[in-house]
DNA sequence: CGAGTAGGTAAGCGCTTGCTTAGCATGCCA
DNA sequence: TGGCATGCTAAGCAAGCGCTTACCTACTCG
């Protein structure tokens, strides 16, 4: 089971273009040859160009939610919670710079249908945050006036990453983790009591 | 003089479609249509498609710039400067959302020489906020272990509003103040001494 | 009045797009 | 051995793309 499925390997070759060069500006046909098949495999696999872009972008936005939920159910103080949090949002999003680019920029490619599908998911990461605010307000951790705001402007942090971070090779590591730990001191600021 | 010229109009119907297609999503056609011409008249007025975007382009970065710039030329104490800034810098993202939105999606669209010219602006833009913080940190005012990174973050913050801000009807004026604000107290506390 | 120019259009060229169709090789099971 | 499912491809269709060409009209100015 080691080996990577056509199917998969048709989904990694559209991460890659979609990240690239943005979905509409990819073809069907640079997807294949990425994957190393001819132009009509990728409908042996998936039934549209946008159901590959649905399939990224479902399985990124779950991945991001995992993340975070993770992050807020290993529990600790209000700040631990959301230093925590916080990292890890955003240290993933600099480790899936690509899949993150696609999640938040090709969000308008989606039929309605799935627009909405992901939609779901993006509410369920702003809920997690903003119960991670509340409940610190409501323990004396934190002095926020406005909850919503506040926990939108935090995600943005890591969310705005994806816009201009470039992974460049070996010192990924320790940029992924310098970002990651200066949000998450950023983030405590904006928060502290 | 109050009449808007044929050209502007193009790029007024380019705005439109853009921001809500994207560029290689949208068509000559669409935006001839929008702006009331046949699909020859783009060409009568501007060199090319791409040609419509660096104008968009280049003039949001240059709007933009202008703002951070006047807010920082207004002059005042560290705080009071600081918050000045990114109050109009996300006042002017949620009043110019569409335009923001190309102006920061795609980037990528440009030829290199003009994606070139525009990243000249956008590291200008960086640099008046380094600008702020370094004379707030000189001054005793700010208390910043890495400027360039918070720089950047509190930028993310105004930028990323494009990603999420749609403007709707009466309640704009009031909501964009109240994003604005919650903006400034958020710089504020990320880099309070 | 007649020439030049600015601002526009109808038609269409050459190419690329997403996707389909018809068929072929391989491996599994009766 | 034969039948059949699976996974793939060569070829191509209809539609749409950015952009050009050839032409038309209205206005300005000597």
């Amino acid at each position: 089971m080691a080996t990577v499925t056509a199917r998969e390997r048709l989904v990694q070759a559209a991460v890659e273009a979609f990240a690239e060069k943005g979905f509409t500006a990819t073809t069907t046909r640079d997807i294949a040859s990425r994957a190393g098949m001819s132009p009509a495999a990728v409908y042996v696999h998936h039934d549209s160009k946008e159901d590959l872009l649905f399939h990224v972008s479902l399985e990124g936005h779950r991945a991001a939610l995992g993340v975070v939920r993770e992050a807020v159910a290993a529990g600790g103080s209000p700040v631990e919670v959301l230093r925590r949090a916080v990292h890890d949002f955003s240290r993933w999003h600099a480790a899936n710079s690509r899949v993150g680019r696609i999640v938040q920029y090709e969000f308008d490619a989606l039929t309605p249908e799935h627009r909405a599908e992901v939609a779901a998911l993006r509410r369920a990461i702003e809920h997690v945050l903003r119960d991670v605010l509340d409940d610190g307000v409501r323990r004396g951790a934190f002095a926020v006036a406005d909850v919503a705001g506040t926990a939108r402007a935090i995600l943005s942090l890591s969310i705005d990453l994806v816009r201009w971070f470039r992974p460049r090779g070996s010192e990924d590591e320790h940029t992924a983790e310098t970002i990651a730990s200066l949000h998450a001191d950023l983030a405590e600021r904006m928060v502290a009591a």
